[in-house]
DNA sequence: CGCCTTGTTGAGCGGATTCAACACTAGTGG
DNA sequence: CCACTAGTGTTGAATCCGCTCAACAAGGCG
């Protein structure tokens, strides 16, 4: 019933964001992949402490990925959106060290575990472009390490929201001018941005009344991406475009 | 004058912390090396921004590794120990996304930029392990995440404490029962967990009159692991013994 | 219709910050 | 040789940002 997506026909390889693929590459990726899935919202597609037999590209649809700590509060580590490498620790390490659940419904693109090892030894580019992702993954975290430990609670909503902004955008989903999907609830920001969920929702009120932004519905609409940029501490030069990444 | 260290040799490899490694892969990793290098404490070895044109393996010494924003303020990713390894995204990705910098002499095994990608690609065996050591330390920044996120300060500095302690002790550095080197300033310690230095400061102060620790002349000590561990938050689960890890 | 999730707002508290001053050490140059 | 400076560690006082507790509105769903 449902068709499987041919890979040259992979709908995210025409965002410019991702890297080109040659032909070997293409096919070796092809037969690296196992099969599809499709998930309903809040799934938990990977659990913290368990090993995932498979691993995934996400190919349409969002989610997070989170840790939790012994007294129950959560940390979302990321927001996963599509062209995502989910998983790749169970393929690497013993076991998962994070949740990954999906707050839409998500499209994936399957591969096994076990045939991880193979794929990287087969197809030296494709490692490379694992191991590329993975940088460009520890990166990001490493870039919310740095707003949360420095930045005061409306610069790291201001930057979240930023980021998310750009990220999103880069993939397509874009719904108009300045309007891009947000499926998250401000609990999801709180979680993510270390903040309690109350003041997270007065910071977001007070953004909204400045007029730069606006979220409802799921929907977040920017109305001045600079003075949002500006509140969120950034300079200039940091408002390039993402750079390009490999997608595997 | 200075000797090279064979990597048959490597001062590393005896440690339990590090997987053994074939024939191989240990004779093409020594065509990889390009040398070694030694430096004084404070040395700027990575650059945010910058590209670099080698990367390393940390043969014996410690640093930091940072981020910093447009308004001055420093947040840092991650400690430095033996059997790091630094520079790969400027391997992979244009340029380092952070800076790394030394806080004790430090001896490296020195690769060139220009040979990862062969490197990887003549040995499938080694890339693994290099998207294994990247997967590895995008758990620890996510682990960082998590601490300075959800937990009050003194939470975070135990933990903080406890970890560079199993770290720092899984490298052999030890000084006698309890006892390891930790050269970093408590300005070095604030800008890692996320807070001011005066707090970090009184914090540290109250572990050492509770007796769980002692920290002086770049010493720890640690006198009540158990305690210590509570102090962090960290169930009995969580206190096993880092797992192994691949060094390149 | 009642329940649960999500969003919103007020009040008061407290943990962490900032500002400030001071002790100690090591290094430097007059 | 010693004054001088810079880096590090220590402590007090006052302020404030963000938290907790609490209550309520609105929508979705069984």
């Amino acid at each position: 019933m449902k068709a499987e997506t041919d890979c040259a026909a992979c709908p995210l390889r025409k965002f410019a964001l991702f890297e080109a693929l040659d032909e070997n590459d293409e096919e070796a990726t092809r037969r690296f992949k196992d099969g599809e899935r499709r998930v309903d919202p809040g799934t938990i597609l990977m659990h913290e402490g368990m090993v995932s037999e498979d691993f995934y590209t996400v190919l349409s649809g969002m989610g997070l990925r989170y840790k939790t700590t012994p007294d129950g509060k959560r940390q979302v580590i990321n927001f996963v959106l599509p062209g995502d490498f989910i998983g790749l620790q169970s393929g690497l390490m013993s076991e998962m060290k994070h949740s990954v659940e999906t707050t839409t419904r998500m499209h994936l693109c399957r591969f096994k575990r076990s045939s991880l090892l193979p794929f990287m030894r087969n197809n030296p580019g494709r490692a490379f472009d694992v191991t590329w992702l993975s940088a460009v993954e520890e990166n990001l975290v490493a870039e919310a390490l740095v707003s949360i430990g420095q930045q005061p609670a409306a610069t790291r909503l201001a930057w979240a929201l930023h980021r998310l902004y750009t990220r999103i955008s880069a993939v397509g989903a874009d719904l108009g001018p300045g309007r891009i999907p947000l499926p998250y609830t401000q609990q999801d920001m709180a979680d993510a941005l270390g903040l309690s969920l109350v003041h997270t929702n007065r910071i977001l009120r007070l953004l909204q009344t400045d007029g730069m932004i606006s979220w409802r519905d799921k929907v977040l609409t920017v109305h001045d991406e600079r003075a949002l940029a500006n509140r969120a501490g950034m300079t200039a030069d940091m408002q390039e475009t993402i750079p390009r990444r490999p997608l595997i």
